[in-house]
DNA sequence: GGAGGAACGTA
DNA sequence: CGTACGTTCCTCCA
């Protein structure tokens, strides 16, 4: 029953904040609570395979092959369900050698021996011989809620033989999820119809020379199957226990231990259920009270409603908002407030002059505190809206879900009510049915259906928030939470309505170019071949390069051999086809194209590109940019750095300043291991890469050489990934045993770091997360996975992520401080975009020096290292001509 | 029209 | 057989 939750209910729905699934033990629960409620039995006993292994493999050993390997994510729930079943008073039996099934079979006939009657739930037809007066079957339909109660009739209805001659009717149709194949060309039918003339399988085969036909020929072909099956699916009744009957009687549950229990598992709706269907059967203290529905009082608008409601708040109000956002700006539909039971809904656009400004102060006071799903949006339309000033944004439902668990995708306001309260939320179609609706005529009004849906919404973030709060404190991330995601939420919001400035004709300039020269790499490309094709086809491809041209044969993919930039180049070494350059040519210079062409028709009507920033997206802390990403403008090749020249400063301002850490990530890791050698290069290091490289060749700094520089700079930055010997050797060119010498020697000079590399991985594998020096976590569940790639990804991943997400802890600490200094030393300057170690600022005329000082002592002030952290600045007149 | 893969840009 | 992302194009399928 387990295994079929596990398969009918999905995973990424239920599973904690640490990582573990729990669908399983969700499923499972629910299923018995289910029955604990209809069936009210007075003893009740849970049966568990041991292993695979039992008497029916060493008499078969073919028996259940076939099988694929146990999910792990499904084994982990086994033991959580035995502890579920220990803290529900609920007895739970195992056995040696034997499977699940001879224990309920067991059971069955001992129950009947004292005159019980016995319901088994079991997803194992094998059960069906069990069947009988006394002994009923519920057999999961869908999913595991749905049972269908098998009786003698039922069986005999369903099946056409009675279920004592069920085994006889299993023996010859065979059963392909054990392994044990039936009579070919027989199968239900036609097994039941000789089952009901011969009255048995005894009877059957007795008659087996007489059956006429194909099947009767089939039959006897496959006799000795026949009579294998029947020995093995028989059920045994008559095991040694360790319980008896008395010892399954069901006194009731825990309250205590399944509080304790379904608060790990972090499941809401279950102990209500619990509560609210078997409290005569609660053991310890009094059940905890049926939790308060979402029942909320909802309000539309009346004119000047809106001051006196506000003025009734004594506490945090929740907010709900509908409309439409995008790129830094955006309009409301409607709004929702809710508080202490009661919720107000209205239309910002319809506001009279009274409420407006009650609204507009309410907003605006930083006293008046908060709570709202995705602050950054709200933002955007409160600023199109003109409402000057929000302050007071004590909790961000979204991001508080995001710090709890960074891997999820989604953090949409249903998911979460599911996740922290355990309830579908109720919309416009699906009204909570107990919903009160005042000031409304809610009979036949369209409308009051929606705004009770989003009045519904609004008290369920303030909920949200409330249980989020409480976990984050258990995690001691209330300050990762309130000190830096909710308020950077607002530094964001700035930067994206900002923008930066864009030179369209720039754009429009270096956007010829590209497709000039992409058209030309193209027309020699066909020329080369002698006919037109798709050049961007990486299947027309392959047929040219392998097939028509029989080149080597590169790395495999997952449809055929890979025509990536790297492996083209080694084919060109390899052969010196001049179709390769053209390719090489067209991919470098159309990738440059579709580039600018995207920017160009992101420029909004103000000539500037309004990026969005998502603050919940990269598990280890990060940011990204989307709709354009500006976190990936081209940079290395001077192509590229053409597109960087195209965002330039804007009127009434005299330049950009582009200043960002110098090597953040390899300073972070000096600190984090201790490592005196590295530390002190960082100390005094002008040259960081030339002075490790100095230390790992044991030459002074001034021998070394171009090549110990550029092998050490790619070993050291290679670390922070969990680079193996054999890709480093790759990345050099240079021979395993060449990587492997490097890399003992980078060791055996810089001991620390290896040893703290094995130990954040280590403890991950203990606590099951990595921290960073912020303490944000990133759960790794697959650190225990069975499966070496999958386990290994994820060992590198966790000892990347306390690097990579400490650097964002300190960006964001830096972005932080900047926009408060920017605002309290008046400066008209300003943040436009994060690079995630580099920012980009606009800078006013006159405050060039006095930003410069003010950018740099907040980023490098951000965090106190063991090392310094180095900034650098540029000036000028476009992102390309800041660099420095 | 959507999904998935390949490719490639950044830190 | 190096982490973290987003975008684009092509291909396949419904």
């Amino acid at each position: 029953m387990a295994f079929r939750a596990f398969f009918a209910l999905p995973a990424e729905k239920f599973s904690t904040d640490d990582g573990q699934v729990t669908n399983a033990v969700y499923g499972f629960a629910s299923m018995l609570i289910n029955l604990l409620k209809a069936e009210e039995p007075s003893h009740v006993a849970v049966a568990f395979d041991v292993a695979r292994h039992s008497f029916r493999t060493e008499e078969y050993p073919a028996y259940k092959d076939g099988r694929g390997e146990t999910p792990e994510e499904f084994k982990t729930q086994i033991p959580i369900i035995k502890e579920l079943l220990d803290a529900l008073g609920i007895a739970w039996l195992t056995k040696e050698n034997f499977e699940a099934d001879d224990i309920i079979a067991t059971l069955a006939a001992r129950g009947e021996a004292e005159g019980l009657s016995t319901l088994i739930s079991s997803g194992d037809r094998d059960a069906i011989q069990l069947v009988n007066g006394a002994v009923t079957l519920l057999y999961p339909v869908k999913g595991v809620t749905e049972l269908k109660r098998y009786t003698p009739e039922e069986v005999e209805e369903k099946y056409g033989v009675t279920p004592d001659r069920y085994r006889d009717l299993a023996a010859l149709v065979g059963e392909k999820a054990d392994n044990l194949p039936g009579v070919p060309g027989v199968g239900p039918k036609t097994a039941a119809k000789w089952i009901v003339k011969y009255g048995s399988l005894d009877g059957l085969v007795e008659k087996a020379d007489e059956l006429p036909g194909k099947a009767g020929q089939s039959l006897r072909d496959h006799l000795d199957d026949v009579l294998r099956n029947h020995r093995l699916n028989k059920l045994v009744r008559d095991l040694e226990l360790e319980s008896g009957i008395p010892e399954l009687a069901w006194e009731g549950w825990s309250v205590a231990e399944t509080n304790r229990l379904f608060d790990a598992l972090q499941f809401r709706a279950l102990g209500e259920r619990l509560n609210a269907n078997l409290a005569d059967k609660a053991v310890g203290a009094a059940p905890v009270p049926v939790a308060e529905t979402e029942r909320v009082d909802a309000a539309a608008l009346v004119p000047g409603g809106l001051a006196d409601w506000l003025a009734g708040c004594e506490g945090t109000v929740a907010l709900a908002y509908t409309g439409t956002f995008a790129s830094g700006a955006g309009s409301f539909d409607s709004i929702a407030l809710a508080e202490g039971g009661r919720a107000l809904w209205f239309d910002p656009s319809q506001l009279d002059a009274e409420d407006e400004r009650s609204w507009i102060d309410w907003l605006a006071d930083p006293a008046k505190a908060k709570v709202v799903h995705d602050a950054k949006a709200f933002l955007w339309g409160a600023d199109a809206a003109g409402w000057p000033e929000v302050a007071g944004i004590a909790a961000d439902t979204v991001l508080g879900a995001y710090l709890l668990k960074p891997e999820q995708r989604s953090y949409a306001l249903g998911d979460l009510a599911m996740q922290f309260l355990g309830r579908e939320l109720a919309t416009a179609e699906t009204p909570a049915d107990d919903g009160a609706l005042v000031g409304l005529d809610a009979a036949m009004n369209d409308g009051a259906a929606q705004v009770e849906a989003d009045a519904a919404a609004a008290a369920a973030i303030g909920e949200i928030a409330a249980v989020q709060a409480e976990r984050l404190e258990q995690r001691h991330q209330e300050h990762l939470a309130g000190a830096m995601e909710y308020p950077l939420a607002a530094v964001l919001a700035r930067m994206e309505i900002i923008g930066i400035a864009a030179d369209e004709g720039h754009f429009a300039d270096i956007e010829s170019g590209f497709a000039a020269q992409s058209k030309e790499a193209t027309d020699r490309a066909h020329e080369i071949v002698g006919r037109s094709f798709n050049i961007g086809s990486p299947k027309q491809l392959q047929e040219i390069l392998f097939d028509e041209l029989d080149m080597p044969k590169t790395k495999r993919t997952k449809t055929g051999y890979t025509t990536n930039a790297d492996a083209l180049q080694q084919l060109f070494a390899k052969t010196g086809h001049p179709l390769l350059e053209q390719l090489l040519r067209y991919r470098d210079v159309e990738k440059l194209k579709q580039i600018v062409t995207t920017l160009r028709s992101t420029i909004q009507t103000d000539g500037r590109i309004h990026t969005t920033f998502f603050q919940t997206v990269a598990a280890t802390g990060r940011l990204s940019s989307t709709d354009p990403n500006l976190q990936n403008i081209p940079v290395r090749s001077e192509a590229g750095r053409a597109i960087r020249a195209g965002f330039v400063v804007s009127s009434g301002f005299e330049s950009l300043m582009t200043i960002d850490y110098s090597q953040i990530e390899m300073r972070i890791m000096a600190s984090l291991t201790g490592d005196e050698g590295l530390i002190e290069a960082f100390v005094q290091g002008e040259d960081i890469h030339r002075a490790v490289a100095a230390k790992v060749f044991a030459v002074a700094p001034g021998e070394v050489t171009a090549e110990h520089r550029r092998k050490i700079k790619a070993m050291s930055y290679g670390l922070a990934y969990g680079l193996s010997t054999y890709g480093l050797s790759q990345q050099l060119g240079v021979s395993t045993q060449e990587a492997q010498q490097l890399s003992d020697e980078y060791f055996a000079r810089f001991g620390k770091v290896r040893d703290y590399l094995h130990r954040v991985v280590e403890e991950a594998r203990k606590t099951g997360y990595t921290e960073t020096i912020m303490g944000r976590r990133r759960y790794f569940p697959d650190l225990t996975s069975d499966n070496r790639q999958v386990r290994e990804m994820a060992e590198r991943a966790a000892l990347n992520a306390p690097i990579q997400g400490s650097a964002a802890d300190i960006m964001k600490t830096a972005m932080l401080g900047v926009d408060r200094a920017l605002r309290t030393e008046g400066l008209a300057s300003r943040v436009l975009l994060q690079v995630h170690d580099e920012l980009v600022c606009e800078v006013a005329p006159g405050e060039a020096d006095r930003l410069e000082s003010l950018v740099r002592e907040q980023m490098s002030n951000a965090a106190t290292l063991a090392v310094p952290l180095t900034v650098s600045a540029g000036f000028g007149e476009s992102w390309e001509a800041a660099a420095h």
